[in-house]
DNA sequence: GGCTTAATGCAAATCACTTGCAATTGTTTT
DNA sequence: AAAACAATTGCAAGTGATTTGCATTAAGCC
């Protein structure tokens, strides 16, 4: 996990190299980005800007997105609901459960699991490019639980 | 895999069970989609259908679509390009592989896959309620499954 | 053939996202 | 530091897929 001024000086880096610019509003969307521990979309990173800086507007949200999602910076997610999530790409790889019921999203990963989809897609003549799994599940009440070490 | 003549009845039994009626427009799109081998869109389905009875309408795909979903006749996908595809529900439970090249989507099935999912849920405490499970791919050309690539 | 009311077609409305454009601002140049 | 120049922004209008309000049409029952 790298912090936030690192991830801002490094993105700047790339923006330089395309000859482009760093500005305040990248800068906070980065920030609460970096800050955000869920998935949230382009609303919910526009609101939260928002607080900090009243004149920002939506399309520059989506704008800066589509930039760092292109940079490589962030990584999108559409779910079942159809709108757009966001979390930043400087973890490993991970697939996602989602709550039904709260629409909490875990994140996991699965070796195993992606060795199948390798041989599956192999046997069917294909190379995988980019997949995506998502489980829809519901909580388990305690009774039914098993026991399992608590991560994040 | 049953006929169009006993899915149409089926449907239309199921129709009088909650008050609601069999008209020609669902009758033409229930067709359709028995005849489909792919998965198309609802522009697709309308297009199809539209050369059978011009005075339909978009809107009337939409809803008949909506309500196949909810009785269970039909299965809704939405891929990477967003828009919602349809496929009847007759066949057992499959994923998808997509070609990113072609856009032509493969069938298939892995218990494996559904095992270790469905273990992965439970060690976080969850049960599955259902999943997707998309893999993009490229097609493999003879030559490239037996040696590395070497093309820029 | 009527009657009741679900279903349809059409146009207008949503929703998430994108884009044209004039005004603004970051970066470079002098 | 100010000018110069293009990248970026905010706003409003535009998309494209899907939904919805409403007057009209047509199933299913007598």
């Amino acid at each position: 996990m790298i912090g936030i001024e690192q991830r801002v000086a490094i993105f700047e880096g790339q923006l330089k190299q395309a000859g482009l610019r760093m500005t305040q509003q990248r800068r906070l969307i980065l920030r609460i980005l970096a800050e955000a521990h869920d998935h949230p979309d382009a609303k919910g990173i526009f609101t939260r800007a928002f607080a900090h800086d009243p004149t920002l507007s939506l399309s520059t949200v989506y704008r800066t997105m589509k930039l760092l999602e292109s940079q490589g910076a962030i990584e999108r997610h559409a779910f079942e609901d159809g709108v757009s999530r966001y979390e930043h790409a400087d973890q490993q790889h991970h697939d996602h459960l989602i709550d039904v019921e709260t629409g909490q999203v875990v994140e996991f990963s699965s070796p195993e699991i992606e060795a199948l989809q390798a041989k599956i897609a192999a046997e069917l003549g294909y190379e995988i490019v980019r997949h995506r799994l998502e489980l829809y599940g519901r909580k388990l009440s305690k009774a039914g639980r098993k026991r399992v070490k608590k991560d994040v």
